[in-house]
DNA sequence: CCAGGTTGTGCAACTAGTTGCATAAATGTC
DNA sequence: GACATTTATGCAACTAGTTGCACAACCTGG
């Protein structure tokens, strides 16, 4: 399970509150694992009962007030524990293809439309992406850490570029099959 | 959610039973929409409930006993619908760029295996895809449903391209960082 | 000074997916 | 014909993730 790795790690680049973590994970750390603000509190619930996280000292803890954290050296620990294991990559779920699947057998009616909106959100996460590049990568910056990260960065890169060049590629041949309607 | 209707789509393509659909979910449906076989027989009680399939009249139903299902014109309208619904993409998550990450902060001690290790993994998988095309898409097969089919090949073909290309410039990108050992 | 919005934390209930195990029939084998 | 293996179906319990809502504190304008 990858969640309280997630956090951890961005604990350790950051020791933030709840609220701040979901905002991160809303960018950042979120484009590769997502998370609700519930499954943040409740993990740092846990991460706190394991001893991995503790509060920041100086705030008093109340309901509506905001309770910061950082990592402990024991989280930092089961951090690099996690990073070195073996992992098998998990089965990949993707409903856009399976739909491409469906419509095979039940007509492409209604589903171009899709194609086209699909199209637009991964050009605008791929301008996203280009923009972060520009920003924190510059030539020069390639201390190991930004190596990589610019690594992650560019697999989110060269993600984006295949989806826009897969739905461009698929839109195309929609217009090709018989019984298509030309505007 | 998608679970019963990848069912539905594979029990167009052909009536099968539980297991025998778990064995197409194996390879084919499963390479972008996995389950196993107690999800499968879940939705198959569901599915039938709401009227969507129904068991082949010929064979009586007994536990240890073949039952194979095919899709109602309910169910077939049921996929129709879904396929044409418009869908916001499910956040994407993957936990080795998740670690690659966390190594940036904790360090990259034990990971270099487990890139090799993806990497043989999905070389393997676009070698099987490759095949499957050079098998079931030869030139001059190119009905509709034939395109369709081969559109959702090749995203699987250009993915695994993807990552390998990618964490093969990983692996470089390791082998220059300072403090590695070079065999 | 209080009504209404914003920020921040959190519980509870639900939906989806996984893991482990039980059971039954058919088939092969000594 | 007893025994092990394979084929096939299925339940139960668990883990992960989502949705809907509640609540407290603070901030801002009439």
């Amino acid at each position: 399970m990858s969640l309280p790795h997630a956090i951890l790690t961005a604990l350790v680049e950051k020791p933030s509150s709840g609220l701040e973590l979901t905002r991160r994970f809303d960018k950042s750390i979120g484009y590769f694992w997502s998370a609700t603000h519930q499954q943040i509190y409740r993990e740092l619930g846990k991460l706190e009962a394991e001893g991995f996280i503790r509060t920041l000292p100086s705030e008093q803890p109340a309901r509506g007030q905001k309770k910061s954290y950082e990592v402990l050296p024991a989280g930092r620990a089961e951090l690099a524990r996690w990073t070195a294991a073996s992992q098998d990559p998990r089965p990949h779920r993707d409903t856009l293809l399976l739909r491409m699947r469906a419509a095979a057998v039940v007509g492409t009616e209604g589903i171009e439309d899709d194609l086209r909106r699909h199209l637009a959100l991964h050009r605008r996460q791929l301008a996203e992406y280009e923009e972060i590049e520009k920003r924190d990568f510059p030539p020069g910056k390639d201390s190991s850490q930004d190596r990589l990260r610019h690594l992650v960065l560019q697999a989110g890169i060269d993600l984006e570029t295949f989806w826009t060049q897969w739905l461009t590629r698929a839109l195309e041949e929609f217009a090709e099959l018989p019984g298509h309607e030309t505007a």
